[in-house]
Formats: C-alpha cells, structure tokens, sequence
DNA sequence: CTGTTAGCGCTTTCAT
DNA sequence: ATGAAAGCGCTAACAG
C-alpha cells in the first residue's frame, strides 16, 4: 500500500504564492472576507470587494483549490480514466468523449495508462483513489476487479468501458459487439456469400469473443453450422491478420469473404489481399481514417459516444450511488462502401 | 477570477473513509505512527508495523494524497496538457507520448481541451493552475500567452507545444516543419518534377507556415520562384483540399506534383485524385494508418516523441526553473512508398 | 522508538 | 457586513 513517493525534485519557487491572508493583508481585511469575495458571496460591501480584487490581482492571487477541496471533506473535481493501451486511436476517441462531457460538469479527466500490464492496473488504479479522485472510469485488463469492492460505499463511483468488470458489481458501457459483426455477416449472405472467414486476434478479449458469438450466430440463421474452419482466432503473438489470410485463400474452398474483428485486423487483411485476391469481399469492425476514400465496408461506431455516455453515468452516479448496477450498449451500423459488397458469388 | 464551482451534486457517502487517526485508534497507537509506516519509515518496531497495517487493511485506509500535497506546499504529482482539439489523432499521440513519460517520473496527466476556442484557453489554464498542477504542456491557441508570465518564478513550468508561445518566455517543442517539406520537395525535384503545388488549410496556423516556408525555399534552391501559383492555402471555412486540387488540375499547366500540408488536406487530395488523375505524385505531411498499405509517400515523424521530449524537458525544469528558454526541434523524415515516386516528366 | 504540537490554505460555525 | 476560532488529514519539528 504504501507507494514510493514521486522521484521528481523539488525546486523552491523563488516566490511564493499568495494565500487568503496575504490577500486580506493588503487589502485591510481579514482572510475570511477575501474567501467572501472570492466565492461571490454577496454580502460584501462593493468597495471591499474592490479593494480585495485589486489586492489580489497584484499579488497574482489563485486560490488553492487543494485547501478548498480538502475542507470539503477531499472531494475533488477529477476523475481519472484509465486505460490500458494510450497510443490506441480508438481509446483515444472514447477519452476525447469522456473529456469534452466531464467538462460539461466542471470535471477534469486524468489519463492513466497501465501500459497493458494487467498487474500495474491495481496499482494505478490505488494511486488514482489516493488522489481523492471523484470517480472511476476504467477499461479493466486485469481479471479481477474486487479490489475495488466497496469504493461505491467510500463514495467513488466506478464505470466500466469496453469489457464489464469481474467480480465486481460495477456499471458498464460496452459496444454492441455480436450485433455488428451478425449485421455484417447477414449483409455478406444476403449477397449470396456463405464461405465467410472471421480473422481477429487476440481471441481471449471480450469484446473478440462476442463479435466471434455474432459471426456464428448469423452464419447458424443462414443454415451455415461448421464456422470453426473459417475461424482465425490467434492469440497475441500467434499469426498475424495477414498470414491467417494467405492460409485461408490457400484452402481447397477458400472463403469469398471476410470479416476481420478488430483494426488491427483489418490493417493485416487488406495487405493480404491487395498482394492477391481483389475480388474477395471484406468488411472491417472499427471504421479508420480514409476507409471511405479506399471504398472499405466497415462495423463503424461512435467512439466518443461510448465515453460520453461512460461519462454521464458515472456523473449521474455521483448524485446517486444506490441502486442496481446499469448496463449500456453503444449501437454499431454497418457502412457499406464497397469492398464488402465486391465479389458475390 | 471567481469562477463558479461545479455543478455536480454532492452525494454523501455511506461510510466515511478511515484517516490515519482512525487507524491509530484501532491500533492503539498515534497518528504519527501511523504515518511514519504508510511512509515506510525504519524506525518503526515491526510488531507495531505489523498491528497497524493490519488495522489499516481492516479499515480500507488509503492516505489522503490531497492533505498530503498541502502539507508539502501544496505541490502536487499531476501535469496538465492543454489541447485544442482532442478529436484530432495528432493530439492523442502526442498525449499518449507525454503521459508514458511522466508516469517514469511518478506524475499523472490531467487532459484539458480548450474545444478550439482560443478565448477559452486562458479560462481553462486558470483552472488548472488552481488545482496546483505541478507544471503546465500546451499547444497555444490564444494569440497571447502573456497571462502566464510570473508561473516560472511560482515555481509552475510551462513547455510548449507544436507552436511557440505569443508573448511569453517558455520552453518550447515542434516539429521540424520547414525542412519537412523541403525534403519532399527536393525529392520531387531530383525525380524532375518542376510544376509542385502545395495544399493546405488553414494558412494561418504557425506549423502551415512554417511547412510553406520549406516548400518555398526548396523550390528557390530549384530555380523555381514563381510558386505562388501553385500554393492553395485556404482559411478555414474556404475551398477544400479537394476542390482546390480540382482547381489545379484545370489549370493550363497543371501541376505534375502535390504535397499536401497535413492530414487533414492529405485526405482531401487523395479524394481528388482518385477521381481523376491518377498520374500526379503526391507527397503527404503526416503519416496515417494503412498509408503504407496503399503506397502513400509521406513526410513522418514521431508523435509521442514530441510529447516525451515536451515531457522531459517540463520534468527537468521542475528541478531547475532557471536558464534560458530551450527550444527543441523534432526531425522529420521522408517515407517513400510509391505515391511520391510516381508521374515523374 | 513513539507521541505532542503546530500548521499547510481554506471554509464553516458562531460572534460581533 | 465582517472577524475569530476551529478543523479538514496530513507530516515536519521537536520532545520524551
């Protein structure tokens, strides 16, 4: 529990900062009038209050919302955001959402990264509530959530982004993930497909495991039942994207299809079949940038939807913390543009 | 100066959280005691150690980091980086880069967005500067910065980024803009190109024109001097990228080549140019994803490198707020991958 | 090795 | 309308 302090050094300021006193000083009154003044409370004779400005705009005044925050009972104005993997552009969406609708409260977002350690979550995450912050925001990457167990009691409301917790009742926001993989695989066998791969890794996340249950799913309405063929499906560090493709073109019955369930996916996919097969249709989960100027069909979403709705619930939560534990799915449509409406059979 | 406070509620929490007197109490020792094991300080008996960590782990204590940080001075471990447009990926790279570096340091990042507004800046840095966040990262958008004189001998840091600061001594770091363009266009140049034109918007914004420099100068080492006609600087709201590629091509003499001066014209040129003319090179300022993939030539470089080194230099004035203003560029490189190589005369 | 006192800057009583 | 005192949770400085 006990964290080493910042190893960063400390330079005296060659001035200190005013304080309320410093300001009252001045100004001939006491500190409590300043703090009056300060927070706009009216009863305050308009001359005082002028004087009190003008002391402070000389002494460059800021009050120190840490003192504030730690007189009302440290609750502060932040809520911290933490994330697994930063330079991944869709967290990145979802934290620009969180931000622009935490803002909309007077909230500040900090931005955590556990670097895709699962074991530095609970550490990042311990270090965050030590710094009062006033809720949760969280993708949670560990396999276990617990430790967070009665932080909704301490006052800390807690949401889920992405994947829902374990072992922990928490609120959750997660996209529609079997819906928009079905609703693409419903669209591909609409055109007359039915050998349609599925190419996605890591398989052990969540949000993989239900966009594989969609693709299955929709491939069992149509009557399709032995999908595991078409399944791609490797761990972190297996196959790429690229080489599953080149295996399944490689088959006696190769797919005229193909489903990739993540960016990266589809980064791996379309550079295997632009070297090859063109006439193969394709469509991506997660939209990128220029995929319209390419004709890419994709599952697209609204990132910064999903962080602004984590956002307001967790800041509706901070008025109210009883109750049961909710759960929001973020839609997903499908956009076509081209590529997976190429190479009917 | 007075700004309002948050809007939020406040729901009291259920159980209050423990404090180290709480702990003390359980423990049946002081409170100093207390603190001097969350400290991990030696000269504690380990049976003592032992009862209060026990008792702390019994009461879910979590020392409060905010009566800390007043205590010490009110000196905190949070940065803040000010932002424009958090929507742009740009942005987030840059964030993702500055937010692994200061969690080396033990600091975490707060993200604040400006929304664009340059008359919101100064508002939002006032914010910050309350909550004594322990330096300040920008990307300047107001015309003046000048409000912030006076931080340094506060002892608060301040480091620029992608611009400098207006009117204001702070450290800065941006990119390597002008000769960015140079290379590209000297490349275009030794492939024989003469008829280069450059398109981007909005011209007003340092970066742009400090990527309009090279591309002139570049064509000046050329012989080429008349390169007005072939610059499309648009202001905001103007002419897309697009059209003006449109307006280039119907030009008697068109332009056998065409950089672009961000991503954002990158996307718009693409566009134009799949339309109708295949044949004319192109060279993009920034990198995007799946450029490779389809041949882009592009001016790169490393965004989280700009955040680590806007990151180290902030961190290293917190020991040292004396000196002169440092000033660092990052370089730029030439990726080609084809679009750039192509339509030589 | 452990406890007491004081105070960081602010705001909530309660007086005046 | 203004001020004095107390205390939020914590930790230096000094006892003991």
């Amino acid at each position: 529990m006990p964290e080493a302090p910042p190893a960063v050094g400390l330079a005296a300021p060659a001035q200190p900062r005013a304080t309320l006193a410093d300001v009252g000083r001045l100004a001939g009154v006491s500190a409590k009038t300043v703090s009056r003044v300060v927070l706009g409370s009216s009863s305050v004779t308009p001359e005082t209050r002028d004087r009190v400005l003008r002391a402070a705009r000389t002494l460059r005044f800021r009050p120190n919302h840490l003192a504030r925050d730690l007189r009302y009972g440290s609750v502060t104005n932040t809520v911290a955001f933490v994330i697994g993997d930063l330079t991944n552009p869709f967290y990145f969406a979802v934290a620009a959402g969180i931000e622009r609708e935490l803002a909309r409260h007077g909230l500040l977002m900090i931005l955590a990264s556990t670097d895709d350690e699962p074991e530095s979550e609970k550490r990042v995450v311990e270090a965050l509530l030590q710094q009062r912050v006033r809720a949760l925001l969280m993708v949670p990457i560990a396999s276990d959530q617990s430790y967070l167990e009665g932080e909704r009691q301490l006052g800390t409301p807690v949401v889920c982004i992405d994947r829902p917790a374990t072992n922990l009742i928490a609120d959750s926001v997660v996209l529609a993930n079997s819906d928009g993989t079905a609703e693409a695989v419903r669209a591909l066998i609409r055109l007359g497909h039915r050998r349609i791969a599925f190419v996605c890794s890591p398989a052990a996340l969540f949000t993989h495991q239900e966009r594989l249950r969609g693709y299955r799913q929709a491939l069992r309405e149509a009557g399709v039942t032995d999908t595991t063929r078409w399944e791609r499906l490797e761990e972190a560090g297996g196959a790429s994207a690229a080489d599953s493709v080149r295996d399944l073109l490689a088959m006696a019955d190769p797919p005229t299809a193909i489903v990739a369930g993540n960016n990266r996916a589809s980064s791996g996919v379309l550079h295997a079949l632009r070297e090859s097969a063109d006439d193969v249709a394709f469509i991506g989960f997660d939209d990128f940038e220029l995929a319209d100027a390419y004709g890419i069909s994709v599952v697209a979403y609204d990132p910064a939807e999903l962080g602004r709705t984590a956002a307001q619930l967790v800041v509706s939560r901070m008025d109210d913390l009883t109750g049961p534990p909710r759960h929001v799915e973020i839609p997903t449509r499908l956009i076509p543009r081209g590529s997976g409406e190429r190479g009917a059979p």
